[in-house]
DNA sequence: CGTTCCTTTGAAACCAATCAATAATGGTGG
DNA sequence: CCACCATTATTGATTGGTTTCAAAGGAACG
């Protein structure tokens, strides 16, 4: 309880020195509880800060003219959400709770304050985003080349493999809070096709379902047919500068 | 000539310093020429800098198992490649360039010399991130939750918004030079059924094509079936630190 | 001027969307 | 605690879009 939610993210990567957690405890400060369901910010909203999931998940999505929704990311505790709209002056997407949250918010100038006085954690930043990127990179793959099942692989293997760096607990299966629906607004496919899809891969014996509870029983050929990568394992810092 | 690649590119944005500009022309010095079709780095080489475009075209995608390609990101003069794998010890993507090109080489270490001595470039170069994910998260919505025709129409603006940043006499027409090979492998779909979809918009008087030149008849219509927004015309760098 | 790469076109097979109805689940108040 | 309602999940039949396979026509290049 005595470090912030950022410290104990930036802490998997780095000794953080006195100071750098100084400056980021400050962060901790503004945190506030939202209910699942509820939205966050609204794609267009003014972008006017970021936000540290403390506890529950939330997904960022964009909504389209004919109806439809995309979702893009989904973060869990430890994530910082809403990184893309900052670059901009009004959000590019919107943040929706899935579970009731905690999160922590972060002004955009008190990062300013941060890349002027934390040059190391500035970098850091950086590499987040462009983990961020990463994670976009390999769902686009995903969604232009795998087959519907490929797809579905893909984004189990996403949630268990980004679940288990801050649960290193969880073997081989997890609580699947998204709805079918959901899931099928990440894929690109309807939410009676991820259905389908589950019905096919469990009759594979690829994975079970119990409840809400995912087992994945063939972790090999979900990986094999969403050629997923492990994206989340180490982050290179070895060109960061020297911390303050 | 007297200002480097990555000057001319940040002052888009910024009004920048001597001390600044002093800082971004260094990495003038390692301009290298690579030919068409010649690969600058393969995914899993060692992820050791950027590629800053001074001429020509490049592409980052990822090589799937099964024989297939997806193309993540396009880049045009003025544009930084390489951003997502800095983050990691190993490119996370293959980077290869379309047409001769020219490109100016940055080491991650001098990228954290900038970190170090200049917050405020730090900061924009966090915002092109972001500014190339949000590309991303664009192309993810296309292929999600758009018809065949609104994915090409997608990618034809994109190109289009993008190619006009740096070169605003462009007027509704540019040169397509990517094969119909890799438009279907940037949006997700066949090269034959790409010929299918340009005859399909050719037909509905969409757009027309004169050799590689595309002429947009009917941006309004495009710009509805791909569900598109320009991310291009601004970022907020109100945040941003004081310069030095 | 021939070879190679790129584009176009056709027909068949397949995958996913749609429409529609039913079943299961979860939450709420009586 | 049970009944009810809303949400979520499943299943079937049909339609439509995309891939695949195959072949031929065009364009670019040495």
């Amino acid at each position: 309880m005595s470090d912030s939610c950022f410290v104990t993210k930036f802490s998997h990567f780095l000794d953080l020195t006195e100071g750098e957690k100084t400056a980021l405890a400050v962060f901790e400060e503004d945190s506030k509880h939202y209910r699942a369901g509820q939205v966050v910010t609204e794609e267009g909203d003014g972008a006017d800060r970021l936000y540290t999931v403390k506890s529950g998940w939330l997904h960022a999505s964009n909504a389209l003219a004919n109806g439809t929704r995309q979702i893009l990311q989904i973060y869990y505790p430890g994530d910082v959400a809403g990184m893309p709209s900052i670059a901009f002056a009004n959000a590019s997407a919107t943040i929706v709770c899935g579970t009731d949250s905690e999160l922590c918010r972060l002004p955009k100038k008190a990062l300013g304050k941060i890349f002027e006085e934390h040059p190391r954690l500035s970098a850091l930043f950086y590499s987040l985003g462009m983990l961020e990127n990463v994670t976009l990179s390999d769902r686009l793959k995903c969604l232009g080349r795998c087959t519907g099942e490929g797809k579905l692989a893909g984004l189990i293997l996403e949630i268990y493999f980004r679940l288990r760096v801050t649960n290193s607990d969880i073997d081989r299966s997890f609580e699947m809070k998204l709805t079918q629906t959901d899931i099928g607004d990440a894929i690109g496919v309807t939410n009676v096709h991820v259905s389908r899809l589950f019905g096919k891969m469990e009759s594979r014996n690829l994975i079970r379902r119990e409840g809400r509870t995912l087992h994945i029983l063939e972790l090999e050929t979900l990986v094999d047919e969403a050629f997923f990568t492990d994206r989340f394992t180490g982050l290179d810092t070895s060109w960061y500068p020297d911390p303050r």
